[in-house]
DNA sequence: CGACGCTTTGACACAACTCAACAACCGTGG
DNA sequence: CCACGGTTGTTGAGTTGTGTCAAAGCGTCG
């Protein structure tokens, strides 16, 4: 992959153009790639490896566990997306990391991110900037959780990935792909399988979308939209 | 108040001592203060003007509303922590502030908050170290809402809340005020104020814990904590 | 072909919500 | 001082959304 036009430059171009020393230090950090088999994890709770890793391709989901064996997904990185920015400075990582499908990562170390603040000031702010980006997401995802029923957070769910994926690209019209089974929608949802099961048929019979095969179809996005009140964000940069 | 022994500054040294320099912006940041009413917004979403508060005293709340008229609580600051430090990278804010009781805080401009990490970047390490700590208990939010029990996410609720007074000094042995009304405990754990209330009794009948005028009695910590599934964490700086 | 992972469906149980009413507790003003 | 309205807490009855259990259908891959 040509590391000068990797997502994640893409991404953080939109917040600050990027001098040619930062986009060579960006470069480096990508320089590395590590093959990561589906199934496996990246980063486990409790880890105290300094290590984080910048997502190249592939499908993964941070998640924590439960003393039950319950599990609750917070996000889905996309291509781009830093993995493990916080443990960085809380040292442990308080969530685990897990390749949904077969990933490329670059790993860079906790060391060397820490030193980028000082080196390449502009660089650190355009990360923190995606780092809070990231973090609104969650928040997002926890209002679902908390105040929204089944079909509006599963619509609002798709609504939000679709519109990602666009920005960096990897998603067409009304097409993208999502190689997510039930039982991980489940558990980044809230909900159980069966019940996520019982919210894509209705969405289904309601013409608005479907998702098969790893294969989402958008067919009625301003449906969607009211629905689950999703609202067009105004990414201010 | 003596700022240079502020919440925020107890909070800091506990993941860097501080120098006399880096006390002194500290200082300078808490140097304004400004008083505001219970019930009042601080910030609103969707506002720009570039200001992030530091909460010196009282009560507050940050959440977002939904199209039809519900709430979700993202989060209590407690004194020392900072409201809306990640609205001056995104510029434009993504939830609310609102004061539970009358507050005290102290403005510190976006520009001012940003320079922070050129002139003292050790300091800009330890404050991204705290927001780091206010993103996780986010993400511990989302899991209690996402895969616990109205009862373990009510317990698990109080329990956190205990830690983090405790570590400020701000909770005795078994007891710390807590003046949120069911309501806003509702719009927090993502129930009706009607299931808190039934849950909070629940709790009294297991003679766990109490909440009554502003005041949470905790009576049997450790089976709160079985309850809930609440661990200790290793918060190492 | 069988085994396995994933999806789909139905029947039933239960957690949490809604509505409605009432009780307790304020602070305020007559 | 008491009467008052407003806010918050409490309780019951009935409904609904979501979870659980069980079983069958489908594809894919070895």
């Amino acid at each position: 992959m040509p590391h000068v036009n990797s997502h994640l430059v893409k991404k953080l171009n939109t917040f600050v153009q990027l001098s040619e020393r930062e986009l060579g230090c960006l470069a480096e950090l990508q320089s590395s790639s590590l093959r990561v088999k589906r199934g496996m994890d990246l980063v486990y709770e409790g880890q105290t490896g300094h290590m984080a890793y910048i997502l190249q391709a592939g499908w993964a989901c941070s998640f924590k566990l439960l003393p039950d064996g319950g599990r609750q997904i917070i996000a889905f990185p996309v291509p781009g997306d830093c993995i493990g920015l916080r443990s960085v400075l809380l040292r442990t990582s308080d969530h685990s990391f897990s390749a949904l499908t077969d990933v490329v990562v670059s790993g860079v170390e906790a060391s060397r991110m820490i030193s980028i603040f000082d080196e390449f000031p502009r660089l650190g702010t355009a990360i923190l900037w995606a780092a809070s980006r990231d973090e609104a997401m969650i928040v997002e995802h926890l209002v679902s959780i908390g105040r929204r029923t089944a079909i509006e957070r599963t619509a609002y769910f798709f609504l939000e990935l679709y519109e990602r994926l666009r920005l960096v690209g990897l998603a067409t019209d009304k097409e993208f792909d999502c190689p997510f089974n039930q039982y991980v929608l489940a558990d980044a949802l809230g909900l159980s399988a069966i019940h996520v099961n019982r919210v894509l048929r209705r969405l289904r019979e309601l013409k608005l979308m479907t998702l098969k095969k790893g294969k989402v179809i958008i067919y009625d996005a301003a449906a969607l939209k009211r629905l689950s009140g999703f609202q067009d964000e105004q990414i201010t940069p």
